[in-house]
DNA sequence: CGTGGCATTGAAACAGTTCAAAACGGGTGG
DNA sequence: CCACCCGTTTTGAACTGTTTCAATGCCACG
């Protein structure tokens, strides 16, 4: 990941909202919605926690992190985004973010303000009831990950880490099985409630496992099988 | 909590979607959604998992658990809903559950079908941003709480979930400081990814060190200043 | 008044953290 | 193009918190 991008919008998960199933009056709607684009080099943000922000983000290319910062100045990445997802739908919560949406690769990137969202929904429903059904996606998502991670030990947690990748990776039509995770160690750390040390160390044992191959950020998996088998998905 | 109940929409958060902003035609609007009722006693489910379900719920009393089962068997809670809040807004995803939400103590709840949902939604499309706000809120409600829970010690996620229920019973017009939490010690150790045994060692810790009174599931904060501390929200 | 589930407590085993040091890797400037 | 340097990653060893296993206590319910 990271380094590839998706060449269409087919699947990108704003296509429902751009290209809405039973409108056919072609492009007509997806250029009422003032698609514009962008890109960040890495390190760059696409918003601050903080800032005034209300619009839709899908990435095109890259992969950036949304930075939770808590009131002691701890910082927790609580998610990432690959190419073809949403990012950042949380601030349309408030209007305002409250978390940091920050690139760990060079991306690009699609978006939507919500006033032109919210003109194309007054006229075609259907595009906010998709919006609706993203964000419950997201939702139970989240719910899934979270419950996976937070009862397993560390080496479980990495693997479903690094299922969780493979599976969004594939549906968006890149390759699950072999790709570049541009998080650090120490994003990792963070997103899994773990230190970096133990991060290294359970690459180190799924490596020495030959569940993987590991080359820094280079990641091939060699048997999705026996890693579902480590998380419990049986 | 479970015990209370809000005796009026006005810290529903489905309020906003039952009562727009703006609109002036009195209940016509709320008569529009075709509002029902109904109650669970404890143990009871409102749905489960695998059952086609697409409506918004929101409680009125009580106290549900949504709970995701794993392809292994392994259950673990994910959320849990008082008097006030939304109940699993993520079915909406698929309009197929994939948790089951369980009553932890007798509820009585509202519910409004999709079908009515989207009548309204059609006519009135401040009651769909106002559904995509409060789906938005969830999703970083749930991210703040992660990224909370996730990296602390065991007995600062114990004190953090007792202020996320104070805040939040507190949001809902009702006692933040002296409630009756219905979940099970094993509901909770299972919603913070700890053991039973921890659980019960962390609440027998904070009352040793009179931040709480323990009193089997009826639950006092003492110095919420310093279960924040504690928390690290200083 | 027993019975069974739930909660608490204790002691030993273990996984993860912490602290420290060495190895690696990517970029800069000579 | 190589040497150097800084930040990141890996590895090691001691320590700490959590789990595990086992026993006891408690309360509701039949």
């Amino acid at each position: 990941m990271c380094t590839r991008s998706i060449n269409s919008c087919a699947s990108c998960c704003l296509r429902p909202i751009c290209f809405p199933a039973g409108v056919t009056r072609g492009s007509s709607t997806v250029r009422r919605l003032n698609v514009t684009h962008g890109h960040l080099e890495r390190g760059e943000t696409l918003y601050v926690s903080g800032q005034r922000c209300s619009a839709l983000y899908a990435l095109r290319s890259g992969c950036v992190k949304d930075v939770l910062t808590k009131r002691n100045g701890v910082e927790a990445l609580v998610q990432f985004c690959l190419p073809g997802e949403a990012v950042g739908l949380g601030c349309l919560a408030a209007g305002r973010a409250r978390s940091s949406v920050i690139a760990v690769a060079a991306s690009r990137y699609c978006k939507i303000s919500w006033a032109s969202f919210q003109a194309l929904a007054r006229e075609v429903p259907e595009v906010a009831y998709e919006l609706v059904r993203l964000l419950a996606a997201t939702v139970t998502a989240t719910h899934e990950l979270v419950a996976s991670v937070l009862k397993q030990e560390a080496l479980a947690r990495v693997a479903e880490l690094l299922l969780d990748v493979s599976a969004r990776l594939q549906r968006s039509g890149l390759d699950g099985s072999h790709f570049r995770l541009g998080l650090s160690r120490r994003d990792i750390a963070s997103y899994l409630g773990v230190t970096i040390e133990t991060v290294s160390r359970c690459f180190t044992e799924l490596d020495r496992r030959r569940l993987i191959v590991v080359r820094g950020k280079d990641l091939r998996l060699l048997r999705p099988a026996d890693l579902h088998l480590l998380v419990g998905d049986g």
